[in-house]
DNA sequence: TGTTATACTAGTAATATAGTAGGAAAAGAG
DNA sequence: CTCTTTTCCTACTATATTACTAGTATAACA
């Protein structure tokens, strides 16, 4: 249901978050940090970057920084730009011709019911809740 | 995320309900009324068959009913019992070893939520309350 | 000019999806 | 006993998606 590109996209907002107050955060480290291909962390980054969701600096000492604060991002938002959607069932993703059968199917309706549960949970948790999480995480492997 | 055959397992479910008062319902029969195609439905059946959800009868006049009273069905079962699972990222299906960075995951309890978020409506929804609507559904098309 | 970073495009192996196809086996009807 | 109707089972296939890798261009700075 949710590929790498959606983990990935989250964790790397989540990275970028906790290291940007150094200045910007290359895939380079991040991509250390997070035990992920470079490359590929790179393609995800795009897409957050063109929904801007990151900015992106090049050269010497770039890298990428949140675009808002934390608590005005939510997860939500995070996901779609990485997965494109996150409706359940092809049916209801608009960017397909409904079906012919949409007036006599039998199941829309829970399908619909099903997508706003799932959007619900994703666009009510912000970056900042995970972020907060992850840096408490952090903190406690340390004094371990 | 729910592929077609987790959506045709619950409208052959909902069909069969429907039609099983006079006997076994063929996938011939369902077939045409839900215009798919018999062959692949053949292959759905099979999986709702061996998750003891139908009970299929071979020979002239078979065909599918149901196990149980359509009220003690979910559609969380029906749905698993073709999809596998319903699990919204890898790491969460207990068939995969889990991963290796799961107690340094900054994300784990956030799909945790994910997934008990989805399960719970699935779960707490019945195949009668689905049944029903598809009969109001069928007599209102009629008296149109 | 060299280094470090992102940006963009193309390719690719493996897997999943959504079927189709063919025949075996069971059950009842004639 | 045979024919028809049904499920049961296995194999095949075209297409798309996933999860990358690879290479090059471009920007920024030292």
């Amino acid at each position: 249901m949710i590929s790498t590109k959606g983990r990935y996209a989250l964790r790397l907002m989540i990275d970028v978050a906790i290291y940007e107050a150094k200045g910007y955060v290359s895939l380079k480290d991040s991509s250390k940090r997070e035990d992920l291909s470079i490359k590929y962390l790179e393609q995800v980054a795009s897409l957050l970057t063109k929904a801007n969701l990151l900015i992106s600096y090049r050269g010497n000492n770039g890298g990428y920084r949140l675009s808002r604060k934390p608590s005005e991002y939510s997860i939500g938002e995070i996901l779609r730009a990485a997965e494109g959607s996150l409706a359940p069932v092809a049916c209801l993703e608009c960017s397909k011709d409904f079906c012919n059968r949409r007036d006599i199917c039998t199941t829309i309706e829970f399908w619909d019911g099903f997508n706003k549960v799932i959007n619900d949970y994703v666009d009510n948790i912000t970056l900042e809740q995970l972020v907060d999480k992850a840096k408490a995480k952090l903190t406690s492997d340390y004094s371990i």
